[in-house]
DNA sequence: AACTATTTATAAGA
DNA sequence: TTCTTATAAATAGTT
């Protein structure tokens, strides 16, 4: 718009190109702010360079955050809009989803019974009942396995030391072999409440 | 910038400040469209007037939301962005808690026993123990209460009914009281799962 | 980054 | 709102 008008279409020198970007860039925020000011309006512009560089203006009373929330309520029915409500959505039902599931366990703890009825009471005994039955038998088949493998063990060790006796002629018939813990673990997430009962530490 | 200077500062005059907006609302957009021709770049504005009119420009290529996004990656630290990232690390934070209340509950009726230590198992087996003794009493408690209540309900019904008899010198002596629900429910959200357990409807 | 001839934007008026 | 136009501002090409 000077020494020569130009066409409006794509600079292809690159430097030029680079230059004009610069330069209107400038422009263009310095129009910004005033707008801003002497209509005391809100503006916010980001943008980017064809070389991903990025520069941005925003009104001083504001934040693109803000503009941005504003701008969604302003029109509910982009697509912007959707992916911040759809993660709101999913947050949400997390939320309950959690709630529902510290429920079940406090019944299962027996807290909250006050909530349940007779007859759901008596599901949630039975339920207990089976679950619990469930849990012992696993915990005697452990330590049934646990036993053998330690029996095994021993005489396994017994039998070395036998021949390490016949091959040295020395040492006394005593090792040692402990309970085998499987490594993984019932996990520290567990803090003491209403009475002693092993629950997660909700947040 | 015509037929005189003017001060870069609010415009007091009401229809002035809309009418000057206007104009210079269009000569931005204007060069903002120039900008993204001539230098290949991309530009996204969203203004608000003083009114709560809200305007945009964007580039004919891309969307509001895929500026934000992008501005996001370049400014990690910006308020707006945090704003995102704490959603993000909120649903992480849910998802997991989730998970472990979920992992609770499983061990709860006798699932994935696998993962637990012989220790971890007794102390299941403790809890669960303790948790059933105390369901049980609260259930005797409460059946015992509506018997009560029954009882007390026949009694009262038996009353009235003499005293029907009495006035009309007919009717039988029949009133059926069955138990009382306390109307709070076990919920509905219990699917059935593992040989019948009553769990959660898990999403 | 500065300069400046020109083009563009626009304030005020209609 | 739109047009007009005198004038202020922006800027393309150059240094």
């Amino acid at each position: 718009m000077a020494r020569g008008k130009i066409q409006i279409k794509r600079i292809e020198n690159n430097t030029n190109r680079q230059v004009t970007y610069s330069k209107r860039r400038n422009g263009l925020f310095k129009k910004a702010n005033e707008l801003t000011v002497l209509c005391d309006a809100k503006v916010s512009i980001i943008m980017f360079s064809s070389t991903g560089k990025y520069h941005e203006y925003i009104s001083p009373s504001t934040t693109h955050k803000e503009m941005y929330d504003h701008y969604q309520q302003a029109k509910p029915c982009d697509l912007w809009s959707s992916h911040y409500e759809k993660m709101q959505e999913k947050l949400n039902k997390l939320k309950e989803v959690n709630s529902r599931l510290r429920r079940e366990i406090r019944y299962r703890i027996g807290e909250s019974l006050n909530d349940l009825s007779y007859e759901k009471l008596r599901e949630l005994e039975d339920d207990m009942d089976t679950s619990l039955k469930i849990i012992r038998e696993r915990k005697y088949k452990q330590i049934s396995g646990q036993i053998e493998t330690a029996k095994k063990k021993k005489r396994n060790g017994e039998l070395v030391n036998r021949n390490l006796l016949h091959a040295f002629d020395e040492l006394d018939e005593d090792p040692q072999f402990g309970f085998v813990d499987n490594g993984v673990d019932y996990e520290p997430l567990i803090g003491l409440q209403n009475g002693g009962h092993h629950v997660f530490a909700l947040i």
